[in-house]
DNA sequence: GTTCGAATGTATCGGCCCGATACATCGTGA
DNA sequence: TCACGATGTATCGGGCCGATACATTCGAAC
């Protein structure tokens, strides 16, 4: 109930953003747009519906089309969408900078709703994750250095091999940063519509 | 008690191989071997060290240096060794393509203990693990061209980040495999010392 | 037309593992 | 001497996963 994993409870909410959907859907819709960086599961799932639900942040609308209703089946079937609160509530989720979502796994979840937010936003969580990128960069290269001999060649490999997937992400960090400030600038008057730079 | 990690269990089992070991200690070593790979907390390490205490795969084995016993405060200082059984077992999960062992965060742990195996166990795994990643290239690739225009800017960036770190990984296990195949032609003979190919 | 399997849909339960926390001792430097 | 940080063991609450159960609907094969 408390330390609800924010993420989570960010995707729910930005998938509700663009339309209403039912539990089967919205983890259809997540696992296709994350793919490999993360899944979600059931067991998490419907209790994290719940749990919004009492929140006040999402509401269950009953299916509109009642063809099948005879009396008994009533086929269980239940439509979420997102109340007032629960718009507010994923614009400040998606902007905060709350500590979950520095972490690696999570931080991809945050990207994939960018879409939904604003350009400062998006450059203060991009500024965020990649200085916390060069921190670590940093951090391992001076461990590196203090006692390289301690480790055999399958630990140094393993270290080099994790410092370059870390150099790479920097750079495809610098490039996002580089093109939203280019496209800030274009059209610095509407903050709504976001076109972000054309090229791929 | 059942299905344990397997991974935490290679782990531990790998530390003891090299010296026996309290768990503050084991705690330590595995976090600065792995990094930012993977953490081990007390509330896994401590019921794990029990369930290997039970299964007979370690044993403890209390410190020999007692110039601090008076008689009430004994320092509780449990000190952990290796059973026959627990080389055994350790010898059998570092070569073991079992379920856990290929996936993202598991596939690092393993790979840190590699200097503890031989040269046909290394590329057993090191090729699994790249058919593997071939594979989810392939799936992504797949997915990425039949549906492209249903994803935003930011999840299109997001896949192509994905895709590239995969592919780097892939680049890496290839390097690591050749390099393996070469140190084994050279020294065929002794599988026991294996001093993998000089350059870093 | 019927039947059978795959997709759609909701829900729970056991369990691993993390993060926080508590408690105790030791070494060291101000 | 006294405080603080490192060493050490241990537990508890809880989030999230994986498996599983169960019901309905649709399409395809026969």
């Amino acid at each position: 109930m408390s330390r609800r994993s924010d993420v989570l409870e960010l995707a729910v909410l930005g998938l509700l953003l663009d339309a209403p959907m039912h539990g089967y859907e919205l983890r259809k819709q997540l696992n296709s747009l994350l793919g490999t960086i993360r899944a979600l599961s059931y067991g998490t799932l419907y209790p994290t519906l719940k749990g919004l639900v009492a929140a006040g942040l999402i509401r269950e609308a009953t299916t509109t089309d009642d063809t099948t209703s005879s009396l008994a089946g009533k086929r269980a079937r239940i439509v979420y969408e997102l109340t007032a609160e629960g718009k507010e509530r994923f614009q400040g989720l998606v902007r905060s900078p709350g500590p979950s979502a520095w972490e690696d796994e999570n931080f991809g979840v945050h990207f994939a709703f960018f879409a939904r937010t604003d350009t400062a936003s998006r450059l203060e969580i991009l500024e965020g994750r990649r200085s916390r990128m060069q921190e670590r960069l940093d951090a391992v290269r001076q461990a590196a250095l203090r006692r390289r001999e301690r480790f055999d060649h399958y630990t140094l490999e393993l270290q080099r091999h994790g410092l370059e997937s870390v150099e790479h992400e920097v750079r495809w960090l610098t490039e996002l940063i580089d093109t939203e400030r280019a496209g800030n600038m274009t059209h610095l008057r509407d903050p709504d519509k976001d076109p972000p730079a054309p090229g791929r």
